[in-house]
DNA sequence: GTCGCATTCAAACGAATGTTTGAAACGTAT
DNA sequence: ATACGTTTCAAACATTCGTTTGAATGCGAC
């Protein structure tokens, strides 16, 4: 019999336990907020033993610094991919608008809709991290948006270059809003005004918000 | 000398101190979110007994659900009454959309930049609690709400009779994020990009968001 | 005064939290 | 086989949490 196969089924890949830990802290605290969830209820679910978390990560505010920047650094890059590609085939003409929203919103939505691994709740947990108190959460969040504000920013100053700078800070916050709104109300339906969560689907979502957002930076001064 | 009031300057309505917790609880809920305050720091703050708390409510959860009932109640009902004048003053015809997103959003926004009591800080609290985990505080929002989203549903409806309910309820929750997110924002101007919050006032904030959402939600399909 | 009721107080309760510890088990190179 | 650095484990650490308790206090009515 191989002893390391049968004796002891759990535990696959020996090395893997820093990530299985990072997969269920994911899900819990999207489910039941950072705060909500204990070492214990984590390094549970990991089938890991409770001294992991602090060996891997030293801290539990480790792993959730860890956590974000696993998920965030990807969406923001795959942002600014998109709106690379926007202003590249609109040849020097400013891009368009609703293209430039798409580039925001797509990789949001489409991480959110991602069933593969645990990374579909994790848009959930970003939304209601905006609104959590720990500060450095909230400089961590800051920092990895800065360089995506900016240039999108200079991007839709281009396309709406009638646009005060002040109006239109309050209107991407406004725009940001919904986007984290829309996929908080995903992860809970429970929310939803009934009948609103049929046929939910990635495009359709996407869809509805480049239109809304669009129209709201369209908005006359 | 007065007994009662020189010997000991504090508690000067031995009877008030239900609501010295409720309002000592409303701003530190805010500041570090339901879960991260504890009683003690909520009876510190209130200058009463840590057994204040389960005197006077029995329970943490209970002063949270009177909390919110204390606030969100005068608020839609402001709402209503003042989508029922714009209602009224429409005589017959259907209500102009502005004054009725206005309704919706005024006492949200007022109530925010309240600064006489610690009402100030409610809507903040609010906005972070649309996105906790707590079961009991997701009902007691739904059900303060039920009733507001079905009489502004309709009346959009009725402005709008083009727009497909799904499609309105979507925009509906988009105007909703904007709100509650731009009213977190005003609680942590850390998060603000540079130079945003100056001249931060309700009237110019309200203003701005029903232009923004008001032409979202015309929005062509 | 003194009774009765509402309120406050200090102290303690059990449970749960994040973290630390030191030994055991593991894989791997020598 | 032996030794070594890495990883896992059970157990305990000190705090902190929400809640409970029972005595003390305040205060108006009789």
């Amino acid at each position: 019999m191989n002893a390391t196969r049968e004796s002891k089924p759990r535990r696959p890949h020996p090395a893997a336990t820093k990530e299985r830990l990072l997969d269920a802290a994911e899900r819990l605290f999207a489910e039941h907020g950072i705060e909500g969830v204990s070492l214990r209820a984590i390094t549970r679910a990991a089938d890991a033993n409770l001294a992991a978390i602090n060996y891997h990560f030293g801290a539990k505010q480790e792993l959730v610094v860890e956590l974000f920047s696993r998920r965030l650094a990807p969406i923001n890059l795959k942002r600014l991919a998109l709106l690379d590609a926007a202003e590249q085939q609109a040849e020097g003409q400013p891009a368009p608008l609703e293209l430039i929203l798409e580039a925001m919103i797509r990789p949001a939505v489409e991480q959110s809709f991602l069933c593969a691994s645990g990374s579909r709740r994790f848009m959930q947990l970003f939304g209601r991290c905006l609104s959590e108190p720990d500060e450095a959460v909230e400089r961590l969040i800051h920092s990895h948006f800065e360089k995506v504000i900016q240039r999108f920013d200079a991007a839709i100053l281009r396309v709406l270059p009638r646009l005060p700078a002040q109006e239109l800070h309050w209107r991407m916050s406004f725009a940001g809003g919904a986007l984290h709104h829309a996929l908080l109300l995903c992860g809970k339906p429970s929310l939803m005004p009934a009948g609103m969560h049929r046929r939910l689907n990635p495009e359709e979502l996407i869809r509805r918000l480049v239109s809304f957002t669009a129209a709201g930076l369209r908005a006359p001064v």
